[in-house]
DNA sequence: GTCAGCCAAATTTTT
DNA sequence: TTTGGCTGAC
């Protein structure tokens, strides 16, 4: 491995103006991170401590001053963060050789370019979640397997293995039935993705690992071309992402990767915390840098996230720490039930506002989507305006699926996931039963859906299913000849002479979002058309397919903003609240927590605590309605961690917060008393029981018991008089 | 081919 | 409580 570790750097840091100017305003630790050059480092990054700067000014510095900038390859998670990235260096050096990208689409356009060398079709498509979902579905079927049972399993199971980079055969090693099954349903799956030419995002980067290692070649071209590699976020990689970036960097060894372990949340997506912890073992003579000034926080905030995260084992030691000032004292809110959490919140809200903050100043975090109905009740009927950050993304809307279902069937004739989809979008006489006369057909033919659909007249199919089949081949044997063509004109095309453009227009007095959306995909694709003339229909598709969401959230836009912990991540707002902290929803629990989940849950809420640059407030409730039912709730173990003299505990209930009595007023807590969970009882019929859990359900008192049989039954408390409480004792 | 009505399920979701 | 997916009736 090449070593040449310097922070004395052979570029003579301050020689030039240009290499002046990439230092400017930067600490020392800063400066350490944007000079070095050759060799690994490891850039540890704590929260809102100036870590896209570096990275962004030793990009530059790579580019102008070490290398060419086409060796440099930076790598992120999101697109978001990469034409933030891409937007800042070539602020810093004009020019646009770099390459800035997301995993995804730099795997995407690899093995495009490397498709024979990686066992791909040339014009495979990249399923999107929803696609993969009935690709699974179909996979489970396949194995005459009840879907659902299986689906979900599948589906967790699947992504697992395939960013552990574990192939169907290795999985079915596995012990167990479970893991055995899946991984059938995975074999199944994989036939059916090859059948449809078709990569899931999984897929991208599995293939991509595999392609580097067993191809010598096309590994040592990309180190070559990519000679020095920086890796953003590095704590959230996968097993394939490692193995990636491991591959290229083999040779030259100069690799950067910047993260922070304690903002590690994402371990359920196949994200490895071990990746990053364990840098500098795999990487022989590695530089670490510390980054631990935070220039976001006041003292408090920082300190009290501290403590939380403190808790943490086996975590890499660091402390953040600030020039900036005190601040005001974190605040930890008891509310009676999540209205009067919600309630405090708004009036705080207000008081602010009053006070010179703008409605854009504030962030609402919670951990799970469902608890932000009630926050919008209130926000609403208070007339401050809010916006969720969870918008559906652009490209996952039916519509535009449809009209991306079109080119998809131009560029990839086995992509019968897309061609079920426009088949009778809009309707035009091609129903279940005569798709399924097609589908047999193929299936006794061994041949492509869409090869079925040209042969309708050998499928044994009624007149009338005929005619609409002829129709519909002659439809896309005339958008076939615009494959080669513009994006922008093979789109409108698609959309008029599919009859889709007519459909959306007759709905449009109903409904005028779909056409807006339709019109909004035809001027992105002329954008995209202007920016890259080169660019072909499937560059295109590729393109949209690894677009996420719309990327609406940012900072201020003069709107409280209402998002679960996990977005959270990235941003920063003055004040922030964080609701919830309560026994199993924060920490999230369903069955069990194990130690690392619990971890994991705490580095959620530092994530969370260190969003906020001036003021903290923390909310938790007695009373929380899930699924329909009002149940008491306990405060989160971590509201112990906090450090009590830095709190200003806030009690709206005046009981303190470990106080059984509730605003809803003595008698309930008689009865709950008696009917606490794990209280066992006896019922004529069902026998022995015990109480799962208890609360208010239609402004009545209700108790679920799980009886021996398994079964759960739910009971009105005033007629429940059946249920005798028993003891322990007397049952064994 | 469409739509109402029923049942089951319910974290988080960078791509 | 809310949602999505599926089924069976027009």
């Amino acid at each position: 491995m090449a070593i040449l570790n310097m922070s004395e750097a052979p570029t003579q840091p301050d020689a030039s103006p240009g290499v002046r100017e990439f230092l400017r305003d930067l600490t020392e630790p800063q400066r350490e991170a944007v000079t070095h050059t050759d060799g690994a480092l490891l850039l540890l990054a704590g929260a809102g401590s100036g870590k896209t700067r570096v990275i962004t000014r030793r990009a530059a510095h790579l580019a102008t001053t070490v290398t060419r900038p086409w060796h440099v390859l930076a790598i992120t998670f999101t697109n978001k963060a990469a034409n933030e990235m891409k937007e800042r260096i070539v602020a810093l050096s004009p020019g646009d050789d770099m390459t800035v990208c997301t995993f995804h689409s730099l795997c995407a356009r690899l093995l495009r370019i490397h498709h024979d060398a990686a066992g791909l079709p040339p014009n495979f498509t990249i399923v999107d979640q929803s696609d993969r979902r009935k690709l699974i579905k179909q996979a489970v079927e396949r194995l005459e397997l009840a879907v659902d049972n299986w689906r979900r399993a599948a589906e967790t199971g699947i992504s697992r293995a395939k960013n552990a980079m574990e192939t169907p055969a290795e999985m079915a090693d596995a012990a167990g039935f479970q893991e055995k099954t899946i991984a059938r349903i995975y074999a199944a799956y994989e036939e059916i993705l090859a059948e449809n030419a078709g990569l899931d995002f999984d897929d991208l980067l599995f293939k991509m690992a595999l392609l580097l290692q067993s191809n010598e070649e096309v590994r040592a071209k990309l180190g070559d071309r990519f000679r020095y590699v920086m890796i953003d976020e590095y704590q959230d990689t996968n097993a394939a992402q490692y193995r990636i970036a491991n591959l290229i960097a083999r040779d030259h060894g100069n690799i950067m990767v910047t993260g922070d372990p304690d903002q590690s949340i994402y371990s359920w997506r196949g994200a490895d915390i071990t990746n990053i912890l364990s840098f500098e073992h795999d990487y022989p003579n590695v530089k670490t840098v510390r980054l631990e000034q935070n220039y976001r926080s006041t003292k408090r905030i920082l300190s009290v996230a501290g403590a939380v995260i403190a808790e943490n084992i086996g975590r890499k030691d660091k402390t953040l720490w600030t020039e900036n000032d005190e601040g005001t004292p974190v605040r930890v809110l008891t509310c009676s039930d999540a209205r009067s959490e919600a309630e405090a919140i708004v009036k705080d809200i207000e008081s602010l506002v009053v006070q010179g903050r703008r409605p854009g100043d504030f962030a609402i975090f919670y951990r799970i989507n469902a608890m932000s109905r009630v926050l919008e009740e209130s926000l609403f009927s208070a007339g401050i305006s809010y916006r969720i950050a969870r918008g559906t993304a652009f490209y996952a809307r039916k519509e535009i699926k449809d009209i991306l279902g079109y080119l998809r069937v131009m560029v990839n004739p086995a992509d019968t996931v897309a061609l079920e989809r426009i088949i009778n979008t809009p309707p035009r006489g091609i129903g279940k039963t005569t798709i399924n006369t097609l589908k047999a057909f193929a299936e006794r033919q061994g041949c492509t859906l869409l090869t079925a659909v040209m042969r309708y007249d050998e499928c044994g199919l009624g007149k009338r299913a005929v005619n609409s089949l002829k129709a519909f081949t002659d439809l896309l044997q005339t958008l076939q000849l615009l494959a080669g063509g513009s994006t922008r004109h093979a789109i409108d095309q698609a959309l008029s002479l599919s009859g889709m453009l007519a459909q959306l227009g007759e709905q449009q007095e109903a409904n005028p979002e779909p056409l807006a959306n339709a019109n909004e995909l035809v001027n992105a694709a002329e954008e995209y058309d202007t920016a890259n003339p080169e660019a072909t229909l499937l560059d295109w598709l590729t393109f949209t397919s690894l677009l996420g969401d719309e990327d609406i959230i940012e900072g201020d836009s003069g709107t409280v903003t209402l998002m679960t912990l996990h977005a959270a991540k990235g941003l920063e707002f003055p004040c922030v609240y964080i609701i919830g902290l309560e026994r199993g929803l924060v920490p999230l629990v369903r069955d069990v927590l194990s130690i690392d989940e619990e971890e994991e849950e705490r580095r959620l809420f530092f994530v969370g605590m260190t969003r906020a640059m001036q003021r903290l407030t923390i909310t938790h409730a007695l009373w929380r309605m899930v699924r329909g039912v009002t149940q008491r709730a306990t405060r989160s173990v971590f509201l112990d961690e906090l450090p009590d003299d830095e709190i200003e505990w806030d009690d709206r209930c005046g009981v303190g917060s470990n106080g059984s009595r509730s605003a809803h007023g003595e008698h309930l807590r008689e009865d709950l008393h008696l009917w606490e969970v794990g209280t066992l009882v006896r019922h004529p019929d069902h026998g022995i029981g015990q109480v799962m859990s208890m609360g208010r359900r239609a402004g009545r008192m209700q108790v679920i018991v799980r009886f021996e049989d398994g079964r759960e039954r739910p009971w009105m408390l005033e007629f429940a008089s059946d249920l005798e409480r028993v003891d322990f004792d007397d049952v064994g």
